[in-house]
DNA sequence: AATGAATGAGTATTCATTCAT
DNA sequence: GATGAATGAATACTCATTCAT
């Protein structure tokens, strides 16, 4: 039986990466960083991506995959705009918690216009925003002329940027109550379909 | 008498800069490329900034100036609030309008955590949105617990939002009506503080 | 298991900086020449010392160790203080006929104010300049009011100008009876100090 | 009638010259730190100067011809050897006190094997070996078989060290007694010629 | 005459990538 | 598989030199 790829390694790799990433910008992020902090050696970093620019986009498609399939399930789960929306922002409140380089590094790629984004993942999430369009025009929890980027400020946009002046300008206080942000957040969204 | 300082290249460089950064990260824009671009010898350059990070930042610096200079000057003007968000949003989509480049350069260091603010800036920021608060809840016009992150994401958190999506996802048509664009976004600007 | 370290190739960096510096002065010799005259890359060299500056001090003080600890070493062999002097000029003329390009090295550093001395270096020479007045003294050997400059001048700054002077004039033979030479020199340097 | 030339311009261009060449060395000097220093223009300087080669040879020859003018008098006033070299070794002290920096330049480009000495001066510099070297031999002042590199060590070499170990470590005192110094390295240099 | 703006080749240093072990 | 030695092209920055004014 051969020997299975150690999985642990690529994840060391790809957390490292995106911490390294989210604290130093892409190209000021050197491979030979991101190998010593994953504890591998650069050499098998390439074993397993091709390149930095294929470790970057996996990266990328990866973090936006997880904010795409989670609105998609909560579209499965339930047909109510506002569910859908708290449900998305909770989450990026909760993995801003669990992992914030994370979501730094997808604030920052969101908002580079020197890398392209997947054009899958583009289309995905033009569906996603149809789909959402048509069924908030179905129940009428949406106005009429809602467009794909109200829904992407209300999902994404305006959460994100949130966490992005607090982390960028640190102001405020550092004790939040999360359950009242995300309720706050989720109002401020719902007036972007609304 | 020696040849006279021409004052334009200091533009074109200033222009190049902001091209080539907000297509190319700061990382990835070569200072050769730089000066290529605005026509101009890399020496050039250097007699007039003392280095890449300090071009960077002085480009940075002018641009959130910009913003705040416009904001302040909205607040000496009058007193409701709902006049000041739709003016900075009116001047946001101008700007876009009359330097896309120079908005996704603004756009991307407002979101990249691996440059700082200045903190002169920074304290610029953090006055003004004290000084908003004040007001507001002098005439009433925004809500009690309102914070500085609210007011930043609806006076640029938001707006910006709106033209990163069309810039990354191209979404949507290319012709807007923009004062339609305006007035939307200051509605749900306002929903961020009322 | 990776490649081994060719040790080789360090000592070819070491002495093709001490060649290429002994011909064109510190700032004359160019990283990219060393390495093209070592047969290595530029990255290699970077991959063992971390700048030009460290590698040319670096040599510079093992040259000058080297010179130290044979002056040490004779100290400990025997109190004749004649000895010492001409068993130290006999090891600079060794060390001529066998390394040319090293002695350029140390005659120029050694007559170049624009770099500074090691401290650690500077100390152990002035420690060797007390003992060896001290031991002077004690059998007599050396005059009343002799300093280290004295002892500077005997040891190094005569022999070291004698061979000076043939590499930058040229003058004279260049078949030397060498034994005779470090006779005449040990000579010359014992008035410096008697 | 037309402007003359303003020798004091040229005249503060080389003395800027010799002060920043010997404490950055030649390489690390660059022509507007010189002509910055001199308070005129690069242009004027390149005006009078082909190159910063040439101007550099220029100064390293008039500082070699200061000292065999020198040298060339003091034969002609008398036929004494040991006036001579006491002579010189006085000059030498005498410049190092009027002007260090011209002495350190000296010091540091007669010790620097990446800069040729002008074949004039090297002849002038070989006939009055020669000269000194008969004229010894007629009243018996130095011995047999003294060569020219004797005479360069007695009357340039070791007085040079002397200032160049001082200028270099800094050992000794600060409050020398210049005419007891001058007997000193009289007689130890009237050691490498008798 | 004198200036200093402008150039571009040159320098030290970094880093993605390869490959011998 | 896994390593890290080795490379060399690329980058920020400097500086001798030229030339329009």
């Amino acid at each position: 039986m051969a020997k299975k790829i150690d999985t642990s390694k690529i994840e060391r790799i790809r957390q490292a990466s995106v911490e390294i990433i989210s604290e130093c910008g892409i190209t000021g992020s050197s491979v030979a960083a991101i190998a010593q902090r994953a504890g591998v050696s650069a050499g098998y970093l390439y074993r397993h991506y091709p390149s930095k620019v294929k470790l970057v986009n996996d990266l990328l498609n990866d973090a936006l995959n997880s904010i795409t399939e989670r609105i998609d399930a909560l579209i499965g789960e339930n047909d109510r705009i506002d569910r859908i929306v708290s449900g998305i922002i909770g989450f990026i409140f909760e993995s801003a918690s669990l992992n914030p380089y994370r979501l730094k590094f997808q604030i920052m790629l969101l908002n580079d216009f020197s890398t392209e984004i997947d054009p899958a993942i583009r289309e995905q999430i033009r569906q996603i925003g149809e789909t959402l369009i048509r069924k908030g025009h179905e129940n009428g929890s949406v106005r009429k002329n809602v467009s794909i980027e109200d829904f992407y400020i209300a999902l994404v946009g305006i959460p994100m940027q949130y966490l992005a002046a607090r982390y960028k300008f640190g102001f405020g206080a550092n004790d939040w109550d999360i359950a009242a942000e995300i309720e706050k957040i989720t109002r401020i969204s719902m007036c972007a379909i609304k």
